[in-house]
DNA sequence: TGAAAGTATTACCATTTGGTAAACAAAAGC
DNA sequence: GCTTTTGTTTACCAAATGGTAATACTTTCA
């Protein structure tokens, strides 16, 4: 069939590779993933991904870039928007996916998770991670910065409000995933609103201006 | 040499086994331990796991309840003290260990993570993990229900506080774990402090009655 | 056209891995 | 004491696994 856009230019195989190893990682788990498992994914036979990378480690530490790549490059920002707004929204996206309802969302939380927590065994994915989880939490916590410079919110340690919420939005897609907790990232989303948006808001300015319980 | 009491009773070989597992998965991670692994961290062979254990499925299912049972056996409760102190108590054992300093708390917390993370592929990890989570997050519930009931705490959802901050406790450990922030565990603690016991005490009672901030 | 470079397939393998079978030791029952 | 049961060791293995070498196909470009 037609070869002018898929198949012959081999730019492509990398990205093959890297969304079929993203499938067997989902189907099998970490700890259960073989080579083979991620060969059956593809096309192409699984000794093309020797060809491509240096081996399994290697394979992996590429991967996990990859999926967190896709993380933040599926990240949407409004600058424009008023604080208190911009934080639900980031906080909505980071429980809920991508406000246009991508189909493997949860399964690339699945993947992204059990790779995070494989990371307490490997450094070089920890730095990696790292260096990732720095721009997630900072971004949280620009838009509070911005809310206090504002006046919106109250006058607090930024780095510690925006390190909360995103230990609270990560432990809620952990608990959905490990426990089958469906309803966590919704218990979190209140949660965030009654405890720590309410505090932000608390002498800043009067509640009730646009919508507070949604 | 004396085998009056090591080595000859048998029922301490399972025990053995258990935490030469411990050891093993602490050392090796789950993905990458191996039944030899396990043996080389015993005095016996490792071929009397397979006597013991009907294979290394089941000798991970029976690690996994005897890790729980560790860490639930480990949480002291003083039920006479006042809520706010009574749930200081908690979260503080939660997150710095039991007090009496065991050695390897740390130790055993990486290996539970992993575990807790690995159940999203696995049926039955998740039930077990399941039964202990709600043991968990029930027995600081019941704390803030007590508070609640006392008058101390406003009167609030004491299953979401507690859902709360059992998640804040969660995902600063494995922060701490993963990506290697020792500081997160004060943070955690910090924020709940800030965040969930000072709304918790918004109209329920006057603040500074028993130092808050320590 | 045809050599060179790049990419994919087939065939193959050394090691590793979980697991078993038979021999061996030590209690326990009688 | 002798047999039976329980627990441990030694010797062994079939299957699985990551990886390689040689071969074939395909594109580039001189």
């Amino acid at each position: 069939m037609s070869k002018s856009e898929e198949g012959s230019v081999p730019a492509d195989t990398r990205e093959d590779i890297m969304e079929a190893t993203f499938r067997a990682l989902s189907e099998h788990g970490y700890s259960d993933l073989r080579m083979r498992d991620i060969g059956e994914e593809m096309e192409m036979t699984r000794q093309v991904i020797h060809y491509h990378y240096d081996g399994k480690q290697d394979l992996m530490s590429s991967f996990l870039e990859y999926i967190i790549d896709q993380y933040e490059g599926s990240v949407e920002v409004d600058g424009d928007a008023p604080p208190r707004k911009e934080l639900e929204v980031r906080v909505h996206q980071c429980l809920f996916g991508p406000g246009f309802e991508e189909f493997s969302h949860w399964d690339r939380m699945k993947v992204y998770h059990e790779l995070f927590t494989h990371a307490q065994n490997d450094a070089e994915h920890r730095a990696i991670f790292n260096e990732h989880y720095d721009r997630i939490r900072g971004s949280i916590t620009e838009v509070i910065e911005d809310g206090i410079d504002r006046g919106v919110f109250r006058d607090t340690d930024p780095e510690r409000a925006g390190q909360l919420i995103t230990d609270i939005i990560h432990a809620a897609r952990g608990r959905k995933l490990s426990l089958g907790h469906d309803d966590a990232p919704d218990q979190a989303w209140r949660s965030i609103d009654e405890f720590v948006v309410d505090s932000l808001l608390a002498d800043g300015v009067e509640p009730g201006a646009d919508g507070s319980d949604a």
